[in-house]
DNA sequence: CGACACTTTGAAGACGATCAACGCCGGTGG
DNA sequence: CCACCGGCGTTGATCGTCTTCAAAGTGTCG
């Protein structure tokens, strides 16, 4: 049995806080366990609770004016969800989370958040540098939406997936759909298919939803998330000339 | 003389606090003129201060790897610089803001931030609200570079610059140049220049830099902006059709 | 007047979306 | 066990949109 409120303890909203604190704003929580494709609120239901993720990936997508759908995020264990909606006193979801596969949250009624910010001022600044991250994070990647090709967002994603995940570069699996790649990439699944040959120029060879990434020390320079902290380089010159 | 300190009492950011509690806040704040032109900060220099626009415009952008310059936000009174970045203890700018005219901003030090969110937890809130509202305003922006034409994006721009700044949509001038307009909405001066005319097919016309929107109730409808905060519709449906 | 930034317009090209056809696989039901 | 189906993924062809390059017109300011 997996004790997921000690995976959600170690998350960052929660840093700095003694033990003791951790357990008294846990207490308020309510374990839900999700199956496969199960949806954690839909597009249009009322804004209530404030999630924390345990366990499994939960897409947050948009369904697009033309059928599509659109996923602006997969959030994995220690992430939060609807963090920025604390100062929304009602509403709506703007958006729909559902579980990748089976997955867990702890689920916190949305006045938690404002208590907790209001009786730990550390807990308050934990979770502004938490939603300011995701802010910076979204710009980010919004500038990088525009600038960079479909073979550079795909490359960069698999390097950043391969780091985040702790993979093996010199092998491994894709742990989502290539559909539900494409879509957090933005693009079209044909588009996103057409850009895997073309990687192989840059030492990343897919086959099937098996994944090599040759030239080691190439990972850590090339990918893009560092960049939104403090480099210089928020679009890595000698990655986007390979183009 | 203008009084600066009155227009900065009244941001977002010191709502619910009493006139003491402001003139305390703001004793810490020193004012600066910028020409036009003049440099706020620039890529790469430390992160020291926050920033509250008082007058004028100020650009945020990034340099392009080729040259060019992506605006991110064009910022007039009232708006907040730098507010996201309260958690980075240290650090470097990660663009460029500089003042399109002559303008003033009320300049803070880093550590006020987070001193007055922890003296009032009314201020905390407030900038937490503040960040997240910018989150969603990112959020919400990338969605539409992805979802729309260049045409929508421009008619959407101008709708809201209407509103934002209390035109007459019978006929107004542009307050920005075009080119400046074209990279805040993520496009070629060019791409920009050549959906004016199509513009005319859904009564906005623009001759130089005169705008005049006809059809005056079409505006509240069709605008992007009110999207983001309660309705449905994220992108307007009957104003999509139309291109 | 000349330099320069800004803007418009034209033509060519690149890129990704769309439509369509097909192969693959897992599950379902006869 | 096999036939059928639906979801997924690949590949080809075509199309529309935006970028890029180029040239020329407009305006302002010294």
């Amino acid at each position: 049995m997996i004790d997921y409120e000690q995976i959600a303890k170690s998350a960052a909203i929660f840093k700095g806080l003694s033990l003791d604190e951790k357990n008294d704003l846990l207490k308020d929580g309510k374990i839900r366990y999700l199956n496969k494709k199960e949806f954690l609120f839909r597009h249009g239901d009322p804004l209530l609770n404030f999630y924390i993720v345990c366990f499994g990936s939960i897409q947050l997508f948009r369904n697009n004016a033309d059928g599509g759908e659109k996923t602006s995020n997969i959030l994995t264990a220690r992430d939060i969800i609807c963090g920025e909606k604390i100062h929304q006193p009602c509403g709506r979801h703007q958006f729909n989370a559902v579980a990748v596969g089976d997955a867990v949250v702890i689920e916190f009624p949305k006045i938690w958040l404002k208590e907790s910010a209001k009786k730990y001022s550390e807990f308050a600044l934990n979770l502004v540098a938490e939603i300011s991250n995701q802010a910076s994070m979204a710009e980010l990647e919004a500038e990088h939406q525009a600038a960079m090709s479909a073979t550079q967002l795909v490359a960069c994603f698999l390097q950043k997936l391969c780091l985040i995940h702790d993979f093996d570069p010199r092998g491994f699996e894709l742990p989502y759909s290539k559909k539900l790649i494409a879509s957090r990439l933005g693009m079209e699944l044909e588009t996103f298919s057409r850009t895997l040959p073309k990687l192989k120029e840059c030492r990343i060879d897919v086959l099937g939803s098996h994944v090599a990434i040759s030239g080691s020390g190439a990972i850590e320079e090339n990918v893009c998330s560092h960049c939104s902290i403090e480099e210089d380089c928020h679009i890595h010159e000698s990655f986007k000339k390979k183009f």
